[in-house]
This record gives C-alpha cells, sequence and structure tokens, in this order.
DNA sequence: CTAGGGTTAG
C-alpha cells in the first residue's frame, strides 16, 4: 500500500483486533505515524472484548485522556467492560464523568448506562437512568435494555408496561427479550403464548425465539409442543444450531428421554458444555454415574457449572467421597473458582455424613475465596454444623447472617431441635414471628419435632392448631405422621388412634409406621395388627417395615406372630436395607452395619463392644434385652 | 476504521 492514511492504519490495526493477535495490533497501534481517536477507540474495544487484556484496557484509557479529549466511543466501551466486571463504583464514575463532559445524553450511552446499572444490581438506577431521559433519546435498544433489566430484578409488569409503551418501537429482539423473560421467571405459558403472538404480528422467529420457546417447553415438560417445534426446525435446516440444539438435549433431559437427548448431543461437531451439562444431570437423576462421569471428562473445557453439575451429581447419589475428590481436582486446577452453587452442594454432602471436619475445611474455603454470604449460604452452613454436631457454630452462623429468610430461620429451628434445645426452638420461632417472617410447613415440622422429643403434647397441639388456623397451611402426610408419634411417645394412644380415625386423607407408609411404633411404645399389638394390613399393602416392598412389625410382636413376647411377619418378609424376597453407623479417623472413614465382621481391627472393637455391652447390663436390664435383640437381626 | 439490547447448561 503505497499510500497510507490514518484510515488505513486504522483498518489495518482493527483487523489485527479482530484477529485476536494483540501482539500485532499494538505493535501496528505503536508505529502508527497516524493517530486519531477511532485508532484509540479501536485499540481499546479490542482490549475490552477478549479475556485476559482487561487491565491492558484500564491503562490505555487512562492514557487516552491525556492525548486527547475521551470520545463517547471510549465511554460507551469502558461501560461495557465495568458491566462485565461488575465494577459498580467505576461505572459511577463514568456515568459521572458522561455527565460532566455532556456525553451522557445519546442513545449508546442511555443503554449501555441501563445495562451497567441493571447488570451490577442496581436496578433502581437503572430505571432512573430510562425514566429520567428524554423522550427523543429512547430508541428500540435502550427501550429493550430495560425490559431485560427489568426481567432480571424480576419486575414482570413492569417489563410488560415498557414493553408496551412506544410500541412502534418494538423489534425481534423486544419479543424475545419478553418471551425469555417469562420464560425465565418461571411463567412458561406466557413465554408460549408470546412466541405465538410473535409470529402473528409479522415478527420472524430467529434462534433466540426458539431457545427460549424450547426452554419454556422443558420448563413445563411440555414434550408435545417441544417435539412439533423440533420437526419444523429439521425441516428448516436449523437443527445444527449450538444454542437450538443444546436447548432440545435439555429439554429431551427434563422430559426423561435420556437417549434422544444423548443422540442430539453427539451430532453437535464439537463438544458443547451447554448440551454436555443436562446430560449429566440427567444421567445422575438416573443414578447413572459412570456415564455421567464419562461425559463430564470427555469435555475439553469445563467452566464452573459443569463442575457443579457433576458434584451435585455425586450428592444427589450419596456419592459424597466421590464429590469431595472431585471438588480437591478442582481445586488444583487454577482456571476456575468455586462458586456458591458448589459450596451448597458441598456441604449438602457434609450433612449427608454429619461430619464437623469437612464441613469446617468447606467454610473454610467459602472465606478464602471470598465468597459472599447470603441466606442460602448460611442456610446450608447452619445445617451442616446441625448434622455434623456442633450446634454453637450453627447458632453462630445464624447470628452472623446479615440476610436471613423463612429457610433460614426453619434450618436453626430444627438444628436446636435435633440437639435437644427445645426452649431456644420455641423461642426463635416467636422472634421469627415477630420479626415478620412467614413461618411454612416446613417450620411447623421442626416445631413439632420440637414437642414429640419433649413430649409437649399440649404445645404441639397448639402449634398443629395455629398452622391451620393463623397460617393457612393444610397439614401434610409429615405433619400427621408428627402428631402421631406424639401421641405415641407421651402415653396418649387413644388420641392417636381418634387422628387415625379422623384422618382427611387415605395414610400413607410414613403415617402408618409412626402409628404402628406408637403402638409399640404403648404395648399395643392388637391395634398394631389392624394396622399391619394396610402397611404392608402400601409398603410390601420394603423389607423395614416387616422388621418393624416382627420387632412389636416380639417386645410384646408375641413370638406366633413375629414368625409370621418374619416368614412373609422371607418369602417376599423382601430385603431389609441395612442401616449403619459410622466415624471418621483421620481421613478415612469407618463404616459399620449390624453384625458386622469386615473390618481389619474387628476383633479389638467386639472386645470393646463386649465390654460396654456388660456396663450397660449393670445399668438396666431392658437395654442389653433391646441390644441383643438388634444383634439378633 | 471504533461504542449499546435479546438466546442455551448447574
Amino acid at each position: 500500500m503505497p499510500e497510507r492514511n490514518v484510515f488505513t492504519w486504522n483498518a489495518i490495526i482493527n483487523t489485527y483486533v479482530k484477529d485476536n493477535n494483540f501482539v500485532q495490533a499494538r505493535a501496528l497501534f505503536d508505529a502508527a505515524p497516524f493517530k486519531d481517536w477511532v485508532t484509540y477507540n479501536t485499540m481499546l474495544s479490542g482490549y475490552v472484548n477478549s479475556e485476559g487484556f482487561q487491565d491492558e484496557a484500564v491503562r490505555l484509557f487512562s492514557e487516552m485522556q491525556f492525548v486527547d479529549e475521551v470520545s463517547e466511543y471510549a465511554l460507551t466501551t469502558m461501560l461495557g467492560l465495568v458491566t462485565k466486571l461488575s465494577l459498580l463504583s467505576y461505572g459511577r464514575q463514568l456515568h459521572s464523568y458522561m455527565l460532566k463532559t455532556g456525553n451522557s445524553l445519546n442513545r449508546y450511552s442511555l443503554s449501555s448506562l441501563i445495562a451497567m446499572y441493571s447488570k451490577c444490581g442496581c436496578f433502581k438506577d437503572a430505571w432512573r437512568v430510562f425514566d429520567g431521559s428524554d423522550d427523543g433519546f429512547v430508541d428500540t435498544v435502550s427501550k429493550n435494555t430495560m425490559v431485560a433489566a427489568c426481567f432480571r430484578e424480576g419486575e414482570l409488569e413492569m417489563a410488560r408496561n415498557v414493553f408496551l409503551s412506544r410500541r412502534q418501537l418494538n423489534d425481534e429482539v423486544s419479543w424475545n427479550t419478553m418471551i425469555s423473560g417469562f420464560a425465565q421467571n418461571g411463567y412458561e405459558e406466557e413465554a408460549i403464548r408470546l412466541f405465538r403472538i410473535m409470529m402473528e404480528e409479522g415478527f420472524v422467529w430467529n434462534e433466540h425465539s426458539f431457545s427460549s420457546f424450547i426452554s419454556a417447553c422443558s420448563g413445563v415438560k411440555n414434550l408435545k409442543l417441544g417435539k412439533e417445534i423440533h420437526g419444523w426446525i429439521l425441516k428448516k435446516g436449523m437443527s445444527l444450531n449450538p444454542f437450538i440444539s443444546s436447548s432440545f438435549v435439555n429439554l429431551y433431559c427434563k422430559c426423561g428421554l435420556l437417549n434422544y437427548a444423548h443422540s442430539i448431543c453427539k451430532t453437535t461437531q464439537k463438544a458443547n458444555p451447554f448440551a454436555v451439562t443436562p446430560l449429566i444431570v440427567g444421567y445422575s437423576e438416573t443414578g447413572n454415574m459412570l456415564e455421567a462421569r464419562r461425559l463430564f471428562d470427555s469435555l475439553p473445557d469445563k467452566n464452573h457449572v459443569v463442575w457443579t453439575a457433576m458434584i451435585s451429581g455425586y450428592v444427589k447419589a450419596h456419592q459424597c467421597e466421590e464429590a469431595f475428590q472431585l471438588f480437591r481436582e478442582l481445586m488444583t486446577q487454577k482456571t476456575t473458582v468455586p462458586d456458591e452453587l458448589i459450596f451448597i452442594n458441598l456441604l449438602g454432602a457434609c450433612a449427608i455424613h454429619a461430619t464437623f471436619n469437612y464441613g469446617k475445611q468447606i467454610h473454610a474455603c467459602i472465606l478464602r475465596t471470598g465468597t459472599a454470604m447470603d441466606a442460602k449460604l448460611s442456610n446450608s452452613l447452619v445445617d451442616t454444623y446441625s448434622k455434623g454436631g456442633n450446634v454453637t457454630y450453627a447458632r453462630r452462623i445464624f447470628q452472623l447472617a446479615v440476610d436471613r429468610d423463612t429457610i433460614l430461620y426453619n434450618s436453626m429451628i430444627a438444628g436446636y431441635a435435633l440437639h435437644g434445645y427445645e426452649n431456644e426452638a420455641i423461642q426463635l420461632f416467636s422472634q421469627m414471628t415477630e420479626q415478620g417472617f412467614q413461618p411454612d410447613e416446613v417450620t411447623f415440622l421442626a416445631l413439632l419435632s420440637v414437642c414429640r422429643h419433649r413430649g409437649l403434647v399440649k404445645l404441639g397441639e397448639e402449634y398443629f392448631f395455629s398452622m391451620t388456623q393463623d397460617y393457612k397451611i393444610s397439614p401434610g402426610f409429615d405433619h400427621y405422621a408428627s402428631m402421631i408419634d406424639l401421641y405415641g411417645r407421651a402415653n396418649q394412644l387413644d388420641k392417636a388412634v381418634s387422628l387415625m380415625e379422623t384422618l382427611p386423607m387415605e395414610p400413607d407408609a410414613v403415617i402408618l409406621g409412626a402409628f404402628l411404633n406408637a403402638c409399640k411404645m404403648n404395648r399395643n399389638a392388637e391395634l398394631a395388627k389392624a394396622a399391619e394390613d394396610k402397611l404392608l399393602q402400601i409398603e410390601g416392598g420394603n423389607g423395614s417395615r416387616y422388621a418393624q412389625l416382627a420387632g412389636i410382636y416380639a417386645s410384646e413376647g408375641k413370638w406366633n406372630e413375629m414368625g409370621r411377619v418374619m416368614k412373609m418378609m422371607r418369602g417376599r424376597e423382601a430385603k431389609k436395607t441395612a442401616g449403619c453407623s459410622w466415624v471418621y479417623i483421620g481421613d478415612t472413614v469407618h463404616t459399620f452395619i449390624s453384625g458386622d465382621r469386615s473390618h481389619m481391627e474387628n476383633d479389638a472393637i467386639y472386645i470393646t463392644l463386649g465390654c460396654l455391652i456388660k456396663e450397660l447390663s449393670k445399668l438396666s436390664a431392658t437395654i442389653f434385652l433391646e441390644e441383643e435383640f438388634c444383634i439378633f437381626y
């Protein structure tokens, strides 16, 4: 190129920027004999829009201010950067700079500011920018940005009002924003309705419309509608679009058609984490952890969502050790930083294992990574520490929690209940209602648990009454089972019987189980026999129920009845799930089931156990008998 | 030649 000018220099720099060749772009930028603000803005936007050059962007922006007047282009570019990095205070500084230099009043600034405030979590400021601007500056883009901001905030009616005002500005993006907004906020039917109207009003569906629509179908598991649109998309030849195909994978996974989902996933040229992640979740839910792991391992680039899906899959399948192991692998990788959801899943694993040490380690990890503590995370910590046996830590977390919700109160009340801190639980419930938190069915379950273990029949009845009368919560199976258990433990079998007679529904296995237990505690084998048929009808396949029945007859000395039930158990090949105990020593878990002889230190353990049983038998003959009965099983 | 909005997964 014999003749060069500022335009040609800018063009060649831009070409290298677009090719992500920042070494060459920067060399040309430094060497350029002519520079105008386009040169700077080209370089700046290149830095902003690529990973890893954001420090350079800030440095260049600072330099630019001394070279020439900063243009509106540079300001909107920088707003995009602070939005991506969620740097609200920088965003505010840019906003005031724009106001001072008269750069805040153009279409680009308007939409960038709305997006920045919305994505940085300041919906009110986003609205102020939009609402306070002159009508002349509001264009389609800033209107659409505002609609999206409303959905992000969960303000659905506000979104609709903005959408309906100045309707002539609406375009395809406006419609797609509405469809995805409703779909994401749990109004799938509305999203599906709008999808249809969009076409009727003459707008053309594109990949955005399809993705959101398929996502809405997945949300309500509407397989029929999903298949209809699938056929349509196959005909249109759009099925290989990565957004669309991964949405279909998700749809079929949610509807339980894993084979179908898997075959679609295979049609994609390169592994798409957006298609693989739902499959990992799907296989995990069916307990096929090997296939889930195989898919996970097949992904070359794993982001934090994939890691979370795999870890949560292990936790759901109760393979907690694998979850911890995978987390250790994650931490050795420097690329992915664990987020709140990963921690919540891991804490769930700790709660399942009832392990205090792991819980403490995860907690420390949360603090080290500077993860923000919200109600959900506090809740997981309270639950983990309670179940791990340390209610003091649980309480500390609860007291330090700034934003609380009903669920957090529920966990703390349940934690107190678990550890026999009945007064604290009761007191916390009063505090909860005084602070204006609405108790739910779980709250009352925890409260009834308190009453059951303390034998507080009167208070339990009060809660049960208050739940229906004051809070309009209709009791579920678990609430009735709790009440029956409460009466049973308090030796008021007559009340349990009359509650059984007035149940508004057919009792389930849990209620019948509680009733049988009440019969056992009150040594009433006749009533138990009456409930036996019903229970075995519902849960004939559950071996532990036969064992429970046998136990009742045995405790009454009715050995014939016991033998009869045991025979039924064998005849139906019903297996009793073995209950187990475990203890962490160092990094190793030692698990025991009843009559277990497999442990390496078997002899020492049984000698100690024998000594303990001897000591116990001195204390009480009853305990000894029941202990022997357990070993017999 | 440079700047703004909407899509998929835990």
